[in-house]
DNA sequence: CTTATTGCAAACGTTTTGCACGTTT
DNA sequence: AAACGTGCAAAACGTTTGCAATAAG
């Protein structure tokens, strides 16, 4: 895994690149995504990083701001849920997909090559440009089916 | 495929063990949805069965409770957009997958067997109860990378 | 000192809800 | 007649935007 001062040396050169200025804020939400294993939605992370620095200010706004230019940067990637929003996380791990349980809400993320592959072929197939892609497996998690008896 | 009247008697038989009614609005968003192939919003649903239909009556609101519905019903399938919402198709066909074009907002379906194996292969790994699967390619169709030159 | 960034509040687009009225069974 | 469904308008939700004030380079 990358280390904290990799990536934000990444952050910075990316802002210097695009003539961006490096802020208290842009700081606090790369450091948040470093230190929080996880999927957040923004609101989770405004609030979240409000409760831990009472002394700065921060606005809801500036985290979508900022969570567009870190996926933007592809710093972070985000998972949709529909009209229920969208979660991000750091985006530096390998690529990988997502098992979504919908009645806990927990994320269970894989990877296989296999899959990986056949993406590859099909956009050959039809001679499709991919530029990203998504799989999303919903249902039940381990604990959720015992729970249910 | 499934003739229209089977479709609609499946889907009054639905209705009948649910204690729900069967009404003008629902028939009229089953056929439109029978009758056009591809992808639509609720509001382009709402529009054109609108247009189409001068003489009745119909909400968004209704709209979307016959929608919601009929995907809890698997009559109808959706594909989600984030905060742009969603398209809804009649989820009757054999399983498919998207590629969807960025740029034109093309969607291609496709099917691949392997894939929906290891899909399979996954959720057995985890201990995971599927329920549904999504798999969507992000990128430029064929005609878009063209006309980008 | 110039330019980007911020927080705020208002606006936005999609979806849901409360309610009185209509329709189906 | 009872129960469910409807349209409407208002509310809710996540997200984006305009703007004057602020901070970074």
């Amino acid at each position: 895994m990358i280390s904290y001062n990799l990536l934000l040396e990444k952050f910075q050169t990316i802002l210097k690149e695009n003539g961006l200025k490096f802020t208290k804020q842009r700081e606090l939400i790369l450091k948040f995504l470093y230190k929080n294993d996880g999927h957040f939605t923004p609101e989770d992370i405004y609030t979240m990083i409000k409760k831990k620095n009472p002394d700065i200010n921060i606005g809801i706004a500036t985290v979508y701001r900022t969570l567009s230019l870190l996926e933007n940067s592809e710093i972070v990637s985000s998972i949709s849920f529909g009209a229920q929003g969208k979660k991000y996380e750091l985006g530096l791990k390998k690529h990988h997909d997502h098992l979504i349980c919908t009645k806990c809400g927990k994320i269970i993320e894989f990877y296989d090559e296999e899959i990986e592959h056949r993406q590859e072929e099909i956009a050959k197939k039809f001679n499709f440009k991919m530029n990203d892609h998504t799989m999303k497996i919903v249902g039940l998690c381990e604990e959720c089916q015992e729970n249910s008896n």
